[in-house]
DNA sequence: GATGAATGAGGGTTCATTCAT
DNA sequence: CATGAATGAACCCTCATTCAT
């Protein structure tokens, strides 16, 4: 059977780690929770077993995080991070111009990212769904979402906003396929989400 | 924190019921489980939990179902089984004939399930995940795949097999975004979905 | 892991039944009682798997037998009596006479017994030893051990009373290892009792 | 009632406890696992129970023994290992020699060993019917076998094999009544297992 | 700071027994 | 009387978290 258990959360690491070990110590645990998380999944994610697999004590995992589920707030933090810096960049990037190229990179900064997660992707957004996130993570979200909307605002396209949040569900849903499809198809993939973005972008049916 | 178990796993009812009294029970107990489900979350999803909220003893709930996991199966096969049935429904209505009109159709019929099981939908699709469902759900499944495909190929696309997919993904990401807005929105989300769709459908840019 | 519960333990049949109707009832719980003790060991042995494999409601057996001990009781008791009438015809035999005859003849009773009840007579004796043991049962192994004094006396043994103890203490070990050889060997088993048997009788070493 | 149940078993001890203090918990849970076996029967065998005996949590005790089984198996295995270093050193006494002093010696062995265990012996022997026993343990009962057969071999008794496999079995039996008669009288019962013993092997009977 | 042994609440599951029908 | 659905105490086991060393 399944069980999941519930108590308090606490989610911020608990102190802000600056010292160099520290930090190492940190990345240690994080690295070792990744790793249990593609290797196992949720069922065998706890805090014992990503003590023993950093090589570390509970009891330092403890003095870092103030639960498991910091940890796992932690893991979403860093991906998100990526992502919007990954999607900050691929906007940045003059080179391009015309609203297609601007999209384009955009859809390829977000498939990357999907291909580089594809094993923890989905465990941590759920994770994500049942914890009591922080704000930064509400923040850094929004931001993505202000990117996108900014992209479609400067290429005159209307109801930026509800515009934006489809197209991000749609390449979202469509990059769950990863798994599946092997991360080899990166072109066709990349083909698929662009033609449901312009698609829903250009189209205006009914 | 988030605690997640896993033993041996027995998906199946314990017994078929065709006593009243035993489909009364059945049915008292999946409600009760679908209401935890949406009150308080996995979190809160255990066998003493539902039966109390039943009204009803733990025993009785192992009389009618082997395992935790069991129960929510069933649920899951549930509302797969009315999903199907609406899907096929929608097929068979016979006034409508063109390709725009049945597509809408099935999009509808889908985005609707989606509002009345808003609440549990995607945890019901999580623990689908993580059960090792019944070869009936699969088929299931892909029967709905098949409709999809079938409706597709019948109207001339090309690469029916991953267009389905493709929009069936697509429609299942933009209908999670009805917690939000509520039900009230039928009309915009189900006019968003046909753009998205047709719009992917419609389009070939790359 | 192995679980072993105990409450209060009633081992007396309910009610002396009497009425045609009745005894058939209490013979077939039993026989279904000896194949589920026979089958699954006492691992399986639960009143809802006697009724079901007796044909009849547990709320039944529950009006014949007051607990699931009392149906173990039942079953001890029946061997028991079984046993004691063998031994008993064994000794009225009257064409024996010397003391080596008459013994083979109770070491032979004896032993068809071991093989006849060989797949449940551990598992019966193991739980007379846990349960609460009627008087009645008491009195029929004082009387076994009665018989055996008796014939020990009749041809002049001293100390009957221990020798009698520890000959059929040795005869039940030697038939314990029926399971492992076989029914075939009943011949040579029944010369090893002999042989166990007159040795500690004959000797007098030490 | 008396609930028998059974899942998977694990019988051997989680770790191989080295350190002092480990050392101490598992001894510590072992006694009180004994403790409850001769007070209270398997009836109420359980790991709370032996765990508060113990002074301890449960948790504790599963840091240490994988199951309940497992210290069910870790007691027989260590009686076991301490019957067969007696076994031994009975048989490296060598101011002995003739064959009547050394099976003596052999049989006291075995006597003392059940005066020691007398309250649990069964109980526990009956346990290794029931669990699934590691192999160690048939090794040392073979052990055991063997060095009452190398005994027999070398003092030219025919049947070594099945002569031992039924000494063995007499022995047993005649210490079983080790409970009623009380430890005082260790000689007698030592005299009236030889006469056993001895009574079988010198005898021809049939 | 680091360690890791110890804690114990929590949850799944079984089955003897009862009692309304 | 017979039925069998319902009960619920009991018991095994896990794992997040603490704290003495």
């Amino acid at each position: 059977m399944t069980k999941v258990r519930t108590r308090k959360r606490v989610t911020k690491p608990r102190k802000i780690p600056r010292q160099p070990r520290s930090n190492l110590m940190v990345a240690t645990i994080l690295e070792a929770a990744m790793i249990i998380l593609k290797k196992h999944g949720m069922g065998n994610f706890n805090t014992n077993a990503i003590a023993e697999k950093a090589g570390v004590s509970v009891g330092s995992l403890y003095q870092y995080f103030p639960s498991k589920d910091a940890i796992l707030a932690t893991l979403i933090r860093q991906i998100r991070e990526e992502m919007l810096a990954d999607m900050i960049a691929s906007t940045e990037r003059k080179d391009l111009g015309d609203f297609r190229s601007e999209t384009r990179a955009l859809i390829e900064a977000t498939l990357q990212h999907h291909v580089k997660y594809a094993d923890v992707i989905t465990l941590l957004e759920r994770a994500e769904d049942d914890l009591p996130m922080d704000d930064d993570i509400q923040e850094m979200k929004q931001k993505m979402l202000e990117i996108v909307i900014a992209l479609l605002q400067r290429h005159g396209i209307e109801n930026a906003n509800i515009v934006a949040n489809d197209i991000i569900a749609i390449c979202h849903a469509l990059s769950l396929s990863i798994p599946q499809s092997g991360e080899s198809n990166f072109e066709e993939l990349s083909r698929r989400m662009q033609r449901a973005v312009f698609g829903y972008i250009e189209n205006s049916t009914p």
